[in-house]
RNA sequence: GUGGGUAUAGCUUAGUUGGUUAAAGCGCCAGUUUGUGGCACUGGAGACCGUCGGUUCGAAUCCGACUAUCCACC
């Protein structure tokens, strides 16, 4: 079974460890993004330790239609088909019914919605989420829910969250129940909740409540940084927190912004997923404790010094920002695949320097010296 | 040397019967990206239309000469 334990708080901000199957993840924690099971930017497990990776995020709809779940299952699911030994955390579906389905229809039973690949009709509900999860074999299985894009109707929202938590009920029964089958990959899969209630306090608080009687091993702040100010979201952190049970690990998914990061640990948070680092990369932003720069800007083109001289990431370690501009200007794979090595391990290395400043007591010095530059462009 | 074609942004080209601030793609410059539809999206700069002269109220567009370049022939 898994195991939370909060080792220090400084303020709302907690050191913790989080032990599951397939090891312990030492929160604040990153998660890296391998929605396919592949880290975009031709990056391999063979890669991760390199980068300081504790969790891999992988998708529920991606991995379902392709190579599909089932298929992964035949191969000895998702640890050993992508040789990442390590935590797994696989989102549910929900998010992808939101973010790329044009057509979708939703009901009580769950979800019809198209394809993005071929637009054949896929219907996915709690029980189909979970199975495909539980096939895929994760470390961390997340609930499925509704996102709802921000700004949202009221009524809207109060029928969605009422709904989100009626699948998560569904959720955990089915969970339950596949973890009890001896065929299942990881008899002990994790679940994890979705608070949602968009930017109405009193729905995330409700909402909140609910799902933590529940009693599951985790929970998550979903619903934020989907259109909503950054003032906002924050605010919504803070409203939510205090309901969020202590002594689980708390995920805000799909956030954020290093700056964004850096605040939300100080308002309380543990787990963090997002695109950022992998995607910027791609397209030559780079990430560095002096701020976002981006690869492409001209002044760089006789720039010896690596991309941040303060990282000591393998990249940075070898490579010149001349060299690397060059690779993007001249449409080589290698200058994404250097960019995003380089994101993710700052990403990883800004949780870890978080870490370490909260064992050592100057989690808000630490605080106060980098969130400024943190959020610079340069 | 003779005949013919072409000459518009850094590059490749579009410009309708002459009619206001000459258009596009690539390149260049910069910006955007928050539970990832993998090389994206948005914006900007940049040409006195080969040169000189003519016709016309008005010329990238019509005429002439020159220059450059391509093709064919001797």
């Amino acid at each position: 079974m898994s195991k939370f334990t909060l080792i220090k708080r400084c303020g709302c901000a907690r050191r913790g460890t989080f032990e599951t199957v397939h090891g312990t993840v030492q929160t604040p924690a990153f998660m890296n993004v391998a929605t396919c099971g592949a880290i975009k930017g031709a990056v391999s497990a063979l890669d991760l330790k390199e980068i300081k990776c504790q969790v891999q995020l992988c998708n529920t709809y991606h991995l379902h239609l392709r190579p599909g779940d089932e298929n992964v299952k035949k191969l000895g699911g998702i640890h050993k088909f992508t040789r990442w030994d390590g935590p797994i955390l696989t989102d549910s579906g929900g998010f992808q019914v939101f973010s790329l389905a044009k057509l979708r229809n939703i009901k009580e039973e769950g979800v019809t919605f198209a394809s993005h690949i071929d637009g054949h009709k896929i219907f996915m509900g709690p029980e189909e989420s979970m199975r495909i999860q539980s096939n895929l074999g994760s470390t961390i299985a997340m609930a499925f829910d509704e996102c709802i894009e921000n700004p949202a109707e009221y009524n809207y929202t109060k029928n969605s969250c009422d709904r989100t938590y009626r699948w998560l009920v569904r959720c955990k029964n089915e969970m339950n129940r596949l973890n009890s089958l001896e065929d299942t990959i990881n008899r002990e899969q994790l679940l994890f909740g979705i608070n949602q209630g968009s930017t109405y306090k009193d729905l995330r608080i409700e909402h909140m409540r609910q799902i933590s009687e529940l009693d599951l091993p985790g929970y998550a702040i979903g619903g934020l940084a989907v259109g909503e100010s950054t003032e906002s979201m924050y605010d919504i952190i803070e409203t939510v927190e205090p309901f969020m049970p202590t002594e689980k690990p708390r995920y805000l998914m799909g956030v954020g912004t290093p700056a964004n990061i850096l605040e939300s640990v100080h308002r309380g948070i543990d787990i963090f997923d997002c695109v950022m680092p992998s995607r910027n990369a791609r397209h030559a932003h780079v990430f560095t404790w002096e701020g976002c720069r981006n690869m492409l800007n001209s002044k760089y083109a006789l720039d010896e010094s690596p991309i941040d001289p303060k990282c000591d990431c393998p990249v940075c370690r070898s490579f010149t920002r001349a060299y690397i501009r060059h690779l993007f200007k001249s449409g080589e794979m290698l200058g994404m695949r250097l960019a995003v090595l380089h994101n993710l391990y700052f990403y990883n290395n800004l949780t870890e320097k978080i870490r370490e400043s909260l064992d050592n007591d100057t989690f808000q010095q630490f605080y106060k010296e980098n969130v400024e530059n943190l959020g610079k462009r340069i």
